[in-house]
Order: structure tokens, then sequence, then C-alpha cells
DNA sequence: TTGAAAGCGCTAACAT
DNA sequence: ATGTTAGCGCTTTCAA
């Protein structure tokens, strides 16, 4: 006597509604193994009229596979609200749901690797996505130990690893370029986050290139890597103004921010007193009076080429080992 | 022979390691049933020098639950880049990490129920969190059919839903208020998104508590719900300002940040010639020129709650149906 | 083309 | 306190 609360329908009720095996009807779902025509008609139109879905544990189970891919996401005070990462986050998303995968979030906190641990210990997730892979390299080396394929969106410290990126050295060596036509190398700043981050490491180098590449020499004085926090920015921000800098170049979004906060809160005008620019763009730098100079790097896309490769490397095709996303130049008022 | 590769340690390996059936080593692990304190210790210094860690999958299977839990996210092109679903993500990503849940991203654009009705049918999730409930409440339906346990961040339209709310409404009254000593009420506008969001209708209940209680009636001139796109929201800044509105509350910071910058476009000075605020607060708000007056809800503590609310029911804990988290009100220069 | 049966790694009812 | 055994719902090998 069956009195539990309406048992879902599972692959055994088909078979037996249709008075066939349910190793057919497996078949047919998958279409794996030969079924004929007509019994995978049958078969696909039972499971409709049941509204049968399977139970993904159990296949997970069977298969020794999640249908999940974890995706490691900066968690760090700095971060919680860079857009990058959310919208990143979504591009995987919508990618995996229409491959019918999920996606499992892994939080990271300087560099902290315990939560990818965790997951990939438990079997929770077929591949993984490193949003902000940094040069240490300690989750590739995790990942790689445990055989888990993965993917970095920017430069990854793996040797073979598998890799999406947008041009950030191309890209940041155009804008400082083009910044140098106003500029004088030694009046021009540039700001930072940690060089940990392989991203700021590529938009450094780009900075160099381009500098470089004017005949100067990189101007130590103004340029400042691995600044961190308000307090060290706001000094970063004095020296520059002391310098008598003519414009700033901000790593990213969330520095540029806070930069053109405390601009503005020391009375200084962009782009009179001071040009401002960025090497990353989103909605703060659009959106700011007057809009920021920027790089524009489409982070969605960005995830969903990620999500594209990883799940085409857990499907056994082969992948180029490095894609490579343009970028927009952003030409505005804070640097005119 | 054996020549696969490293086959992971389980449950089996370390029943024979130590000569003891994997029902002694199970029960070890989770405590239930009884074990004597010696074999238990026995059993979980092999694990360590073993390094064994449980296949989550054939746990999930053979318990018929997954350890995720799926957590809804709006992704529409609006909210993209709204830092409040990133933080309170990471605030559910958190609380869950630590009691060994993982976390699923399931994503909805205009109210689409489709993503999370796949996570559900293929027995993904064992309960859900709803970032941002829709008043048609077709998601708690849903969870409701197949007795999904859930938890919506926001008043929801489910009878006996488990809320964790941010006192909108008297926290929107209370700004209101402030807001009606310096302003006239029917100068006083009002622009808000979609009121299929149960959070807007909470908003702007409380507005509408605060004009009633000063005396006055809802100054339907310079209030406008439900806008949506740039367009409109430029017609209807134009529209206040045409009505010499000497301030303008914005339904959130999404809201807020165009408002500000479309205003600054045409050259009206904040809050010299309209003073502004907002019923969200984020970094865009603290950091803007000047900072923008709002309330402060904590959405990273708002998703810990509802996480923690989630995994207390899912062990059977008994959880109250509504749980409210105060709001800051933070005045600032754009209202003064 | 189809079916029978083993097996995936745990948990838990039942037996001792 | 510990062991035996039967599942959990799929996939897949092997046989027919």
């Amino acid at each position: 006597m069956d009195n539990s609360v309406s048992r879902t329908v599972q692959l055994d009720d088909i078979a037996k509604a249709l008075g066939i095996s349910k190793t057919t009807v497996s078949r047919a779902i998958s279409g794996k193994g030969r079924v004929s025509p007509e019994t995978r008609d049958r078969v696909l139109e039972c499971i409709r009229v049941m509204n049968y879905s399977p139970n993904m544990i159990a296949k997970s189970f069977s298969e020794n596979r999640t249908y999940n891919i974890g995706v490691v996401i900066p968690m760090d005070d700095m971060e919680t609200e860079a857009p990058f990462f959310q919208t990143c986050l979504m591009g995987i998303s919508k990618c995996c749901a229409l491959r019918n995968y999920d996606t499992l979030v892994i939080g990271t906190e300087r560099g902290d690797v315990s939560q990818l641990k965790r997951v990939l210990e438990s079997r929770k997730a077929d591949g993984v996505i490193i949003t902000r892979p940094l040069r240490n390299g300690s989750m590739e080396q995790l990942l790689a130990d445990m055989s888990i394929p993965y993917v970095t969106v920017g430069q990854s410290s793996g040797v073979d690893a598998v890799t999406i990126d947008s041009e950030h050295k191309e890209g940041c060596c155009q804008l400082t370029s083009y910044l140098l036509m106003n500029n004088k190398p030694n009046k021009l700043g540039l700001i930072i986050g940690s060089m940990e981050q392989t991203v700021n490491k590529s938009r450094y180098d780009g900075f160099v290139k381009a500098v470089e590449a004017s005949g100067a020499t990189v101007p130590n004085q103004t340029v400042f890597l691995g600044v961190n926090g308000e307090l060290q920015l706001r000094r970063v921000i004095d020296d520059l103004l002391q310098r008598e800098c003519g414009c700033v170049i901000c790593g990213d979004d969330m520095i540029c921010m806070h930069v053109v906060n405390m601009l503005a809160s020391i009375g200084k005008v962009i782009p009179r007193d001071i040009r401002v620019a960025s090497f990353y763009n989103s909605m703060y730098l659009d959106m700011n009076s007057p809009p920021i100079t920027a790089l524009r790097f489409r982070a969605g896309d960005l995830g969903a080429t990620a999500a594209t490769l990883l799940l085409d490397m857990l499907e056994g095709k082969e992948t180029s080992r490095e894609t490579m996303l343009g970028f927009e130049m952003l030409i505005r008022k804070s640097t005119m």
C-alpha cells in the first residue's frame, strides 16, 4: 500500500506503462544505442503525457558527474559590489542553463581556496570557471591535481590552462598611448590594485608597453601598484596631485569610482584639474559626470564564452587554449 | 588489476583498513546511532590519514537531498549590475558554505520561471531563496506545488511563505516624512520601478503612509509608478522639472543613478536645483557627489539571514514566518 | 532492436 | 555496539 505523497514518476513507470524495459526507455531518451524510431516516439510521447523528468541526482550518481559547474567569485570587501563578476556570472549562468547545466557559486576572499576545495572534494562540480585568476595559481594547482577541467577568465598561471581573455594588455596599451598624446609620461599617473591578480599584471604590462613605445621610461614616481583600500588610495591621490599629474589611469572601475569620489571631495574638477581614465568600464563610469574614458570589456560575453568552452571540454570536444575577446575604447569627457 | 587513475578513497576503504563494517564508519561520521568512542576516534583518525571525503553525489542519492539551495536572481537588463543581488548572493553563499551547502544560481528575466522549474524538476535544490519576489507569486506557487521549502527576501505573495524583509514600508515612510519637512507634498516627486515587485509596492506604501500622515493627499501628478527604461525615465524627469518639483525620491539605486546622470546632463545641480533621495543605498549613492540621501538596507545580512532560515527549515527546525531587519537613514548633502 | 542484471557509494532498517 | 543487507533511480555491459 502506497500512501506516500505523490511519488514522482520515474523511468520504470514509463517502461511499465509501455510494456518495455527501462533500458529501452533510457536509450530512447539519451539517444545512445539503437532504438526503433517508433519505440522512440512512443517513449517520448509517454514521457510528455506522464510528465516525467529524470532525477538528476540518480543520473549524476550513475554517470559520476553532476551537471554542475563551479564559478569562483571574489568576495573581498573591495569587490562585493564589483559589477564585473555579477555580469560575468549571469553570462555563465544563462549559457549553462541552455545546456542543462547548473551554476554553483564558489566564494573566495584574498585568494582563499577552501571553498573551492570543499566543492571539489565533495565532487559537486564537473568543471570550474575562475573569474579572477591570481598569479600564484593555487586554484589552478588544486584543479590540476584533481584533474578537474577549468577555464580562467583572464590569463592563468597554469601551464595548460584554457583561458578566455580580453586583450587587456593590448587595450591598456592603446588607451595609454592615446593618453600620452596629451600628457607627458611623467605626469601620467597609474593606480592599480593587487598585482597578485593576473588581470592587473596584464594591464600594467599594457601600460608599460605604451610608455616604452613612446620612447619614454616608465614613470615610477607616478605609478602605484598593489593599491588597496581607501586610505592607501587617498594617499596615492594626494601624491599624484602634489606631483601635478595631468591625468590618472585607474586599474579598474572600483578604483576609479573611489578616485572620482575623492577628487570631488577635495574640490578637484575632472577634467579641468585632472583627467581621469579607467582600464575597465561599468555603469559607474558611464553614468558619471563627466563620463569616464575607459576600456569596455563585455563581462557577460566573457562569462558566456568561458562557459561554452568549459562545457565543450566536459563533452570531450577540443577547445582552443586561448580565446581572445576584443575591447572598445570609450573616449569621453573625463580626458578631454 | 586496477590501472584506473587513482580511485578516490571511499567509505569501504576506511572500513576495510580498520577491519570494521562501513555502516559503523558511516555512523561514526554522522553521529547517528551508537558507536563506541574509541571506534569513533579510530575512524576519524583513519579518515584524516587516508584523506577521505564523502562522495556527496552518492550521499545525495541515498538521502534524496542535494545539499544545494537555489537562489533566484533577476537577470533583466536594468538589473544586471544591481549591487543588491550580488551582495545578497554573497551573504547567502557564505552562510551556506559554513553549513556545507552549496548555492545554485537560478536566473530569471521578467518573471520567467522556466529556470526555476528546470532546477526543481531535476531535483537539484533542496530549497530556494527568492531575492526579488513578484506580486503575481508564480514562483511561490511552483514551489508550493512541489513542496519545496523557500524563503523570500522581501514580502511574498504566498500565504505561508517564510519571509525576511527590511522594514521597507517603515523606512520609506520615515524617509518621506523627513523630506516632507522641507518639501511641499505636491512638489515631491517619486519614481518607482515595476509595481510587480513586492518591494516596490512596500516602498510605495511607505511613501503614501507618510504623505497621508502629514495630512496631505498623495500627489498623483508627481508620482510615477512602473517606470522602466531610460526613455521613460527621461520623460518622467522632464515632467518633474516642469512641475518645479523641489525633490525627487528614487525607488532604488539603479533608478537613482540614472536620475543623477540625467540631471547632470541637462545642467541641473543637486541639491541646488533639485534635491534627490533614494530608497535603496549602494556604493553608487555613497560615492556620488554630492552623496545621496538614502535608506541603507544590508543586502549581505538579508542574504545571510535568508540562508540561515532556509537551512534551519531544511533541518526541520521551526522558523518564524517573518523576520524583519532594520534600516538606516542616511541623510546627506543631496537633500540639504 | 530489446531486455536482464550489475553497479555507482552511500544510508538505514533490521538483526545480532 | 556493530554487522548484514536492501535499497535509492539511473546507466551500461552483456546476452539474446
